[in-house]
DNA sequence: AAGTGGTCTAGACCACCGC
DNA sequence: CGGTGGTCTAGACCACTTG
């Protein structure tokens, strides 16, 4: 046991014994590393953990105080398709709808600003019945190896997945009644709901790429557990 | 610009460039130092940032990689409804529906064995119109000052959220068209898409409260963000 | 203006783990 | 065993933010 775990761990009981509270403002650095008789580095290494789990905030001046919770938090995790439905019993199929290039990719999102796009769409398989429709952007000025990579074998969404690095992702989860066409290609009754999740990725402010996934909602759900909220 | 944020975009830059890739092992911290021309714990400060990213993995002796990802992960948060209403400009409205207790409440997830419950139902409105319906059993086990709590003037969501504390969440998430129960209470279509947020809480292992949140589709969606997905 | 957290250094030593 | 990342120190200086 390092001594920051310790501090660390004696930090988590003063909150959750509500010694400290939000009301309150935390011991400075250098009374801390005096009381656990440490030197201050290590203290700020315990304390960053905390600022990570969302329990403390900092700010200059004006010191250090316990967060007051309001909201759940948990993590959401998306599998690859291929091996969602693997993971559930199905036989995993694929079919390359569409990929096209070139300056008259509209990008309906304003996500991409000008740069140069790839447009794919493509429908998943379980067990030989369509499961979920992929409707994808590449930027390629992010992505160039995108352009001799052959989409009729490989989906876009393992692709991207295994291959391209992304420091951040935002994730939009919502339902909507089917329109005709993706009706049509998902083989369920126009009107039906459709659970659709829609996820831009980015690697250090650099748009990579933004995907549209449709999905029938009969039988389907997403599963998060426990963050540390 | 400190030093530690030139390293770290310097990397990200070989990164994203697939300078670096999976496949390679990274140079040491002191090469790196040296490269550089700053102290091994500035390279370490730059590197714990891409770590937390999860775009690099380290282990001792081994050294340091470029992480090939198998899935999107990203964190959920879901805030309490009046405030999730107010943020969006809306004039946040409540009604409690019914408030039973007792050996007659039927447990219909199996995930409370035999604790007394407390069943709530009750609806969130926006500016006047039906916004969601809350379904709610708590265990008066785990939370007794329930019965002493007057669920007409405070939301069970929002007395939960801020008052109970718990150790863990499980969420799931998914859609279904409107029966004609919930199609009336929130004045929608019979057969329109719900957005159903079910949530489990538990404080150590003892079951807390299971929420059922029917939403209608329409104008509605959960967003997650990260930086670390 | 002053007090707080934030960055950076130079170096010592530790401990995991692959060869 | 030896090489790597991990912890810790003591101190200097920086920069944000609030009273």
């Amino acid at each position: 046991m390092h001594s920051y775990e310790i501090i660390r761990a004696a930090m988590l009981g003063k909150i959750a014994d509500q010694i400290w509270t939000p009301a309150d403002t935390l011991p400075h650095e250098l009374d801390l590393a005096r009381e656990f008789d440490v030197s201050r580095g290590t203290i700020r290494r315990a304390m960053a953990d905390l600022v990570q789990m969302g329990l403390i905030e900092r700010r200059r001046k004006s010191g250090t105080r316990v967060v007051a919770r309001k909201q759940h938090s948990s993590t959401l995790i998306i599998p690859v398709v291929r091996k969602e439905i693997i993971a559930k019993g199905g036989q995993y199929g694929y079919k390359l709808l569409k990929c096209e290039t070139g300056p008259e990719i509209v990008d309906m999102t304003g996500y991409f600003a000008d740069a140069p796009l790839m447009r794919i769409g493509c429908l998943h398989l379980s067990d030989g019945r369509p499961y979920q429709l992929e409707d994808r952007l590449i930027n390629l000025d992010a992505v160039p190896a995108a352009l001799q990579t052959d989409f009729a074998a490989i989906s876009p969404n393992e692709w991207l997945v295994e291959r391209v690095p992304y420091s951040s992702v935002r994730t939009v989860l919502r339902a909507q009644p089917a329109d005709r066409e993706h009706a049509d290609i998902l083989k369920i009754a126009e009107n039906a709901p459709l659970f659709i999740i829609e996820r831009q990725t980015r690697l250090d402010s650099t748009p990579v790429t933004f995907v549209k996934m449709s999905h029938p909602a009969a039988g389907f759900a997403i599963v998060t557990d426990t963050g540390d909220g």
